[in-house]
DNA sequence: GCGTTTTATTGAACGCCGTTCATATTATTT
DNA sequence: AAATAATATGAACGGCGTTCAATAAAACGC
């Protein structure tokens, strides 16, 4: 039965990662403690670094998941057969719902930081794609002159915007739209970025 | 002679300040470490904690200098007597700048987390106000018809979703404009932002 | 099945870190 | 000059991430 060992290890695994989420998703990424996950995960302490690199590597595993329910989200936010400039306010709701709704877990994926010099893997780069996937398809019918390194570029650029905005809206000190106003000054620059976007030429 | 003392005092506190920064420019904020800080400061390990309440704030005093550099590089980045459109894109290109030459001490502003539960001092909060401090004059000429508050909203989201991308930037992972594209795509935004600020209206 | 080898588990131990504290040193006051 | 107050010191503490020698379990060849 070489099933078994296999098996044992991805279980140990999922399970640190389960407590590894609910401890970011619960305290933030500074209350993660290699010593509650695996006690929360019921195994030994050095048990981590067989199934695991190190705790950075174990934040990675938790972005991943929390990456690839946001696309989830964001793929059921987009409704079909809209106007592109629905979808992209749709969209953009759907990443102020996720963030309000997950911030500990959101903020993890942005404010988790490698050691000076060590870099993100690219398997994990990779899954930040979900972050404008769905923005390519509303943006190249608003843009159909765009080929797709330009619209890669507008998506990336016209995400970054709004995700600047959540940002600062949760974590900003003093310069931060206020929760109340959140939804609505996306709204504001999604408009003005979607309307903009048709004759906005970057400079040289 | 009681002026020996207390400048003594603020002495090694603002070499306490320069050590910090100094190994935050190099190494990032997870470089900062006390013993190093106070060996390059010239002190005793302890000495720190009878200058500073704790390593967080000395991260925050750093900030704060980081803030009043940033402060003064975008005052200088307006031109006078120009159109407002034109201060706002010189002011996001100061921002973009500011943030090339000193990605490390910028990224300390934004990155830095308190521990949970403790909430940033008043005093520092304030000082973020230079972010957008230099957008309510061109803005209001802009939009005349705005109120003080509603000004202000609209200066901290133009802020936002450009600080949205410069950060994405600098620490994206994948999903990020490549810095060559930087500058160009920050001023598309603000034009699609300066000239969307004339129609947008907030959705309820 | 059984002995051998490979792999996983364990928790004590290591080294580093932020912070504290009794002690020694220096400055100020009387 | 003595007394007092403030500061400087670095050893020590507790907590942390990570390693490692020892132990247990599983897989494999027979």
């Amino acid at each position: 039965m070489t099933q078994t060992r296999d098996s044992k290890r991805e279980d140990l695994r999922q399970r640190l990662i389960d407590a590894a989420e609910a401890q970011i998703a619960q305290k933030g990424l500074r209350g993660l403690k290699a010593r509650d996950v695996t006690a929360t995960a019921g195994c030994a302490l050095g048990a981590l670094y067989n199934s695991v690199e190190d705790l950075d590597q174990l934040v990675l595993l938790v972005n991943s998941r929390t990456l690839s329910r946001l696309g989830e989200a964001l793929r059921a936010a987009v409704p079909e057969d809209a106007p592109p400039a629905q979808k992209m306010q749709a969209l953009a709701q759907g990443y102020v719902d996720f963030a309000v709704t997950n911030t500990r877990l959101w903020s993890a994926i942005f404010f988790h930081r490698l050691p000076d010099g060590v870099d993100v893997p690219e398997w994990h780069k990779k899954e930040h794609a979900v972050l404008i996937e769905q923005l390519i398809e509303p943006l190249s019918r608003m843009r159909p002159d765009l080929g797709p390194d330009a619209l890669r570029l507008r998506a990336q650029t016209l995400f970054a915007s709004v995700h600047g905005v959540v940002q600062l809206s949760f974590h900003g000190r003093f310069v931060g739209t206020p929760p109340e106003f959140l939804s609505s000054e996306v709204h504001g620059l999604v408009e003005a970025m979607t309307r903009g976007i048709h004759l906005a030429v970057p400079a040289p």
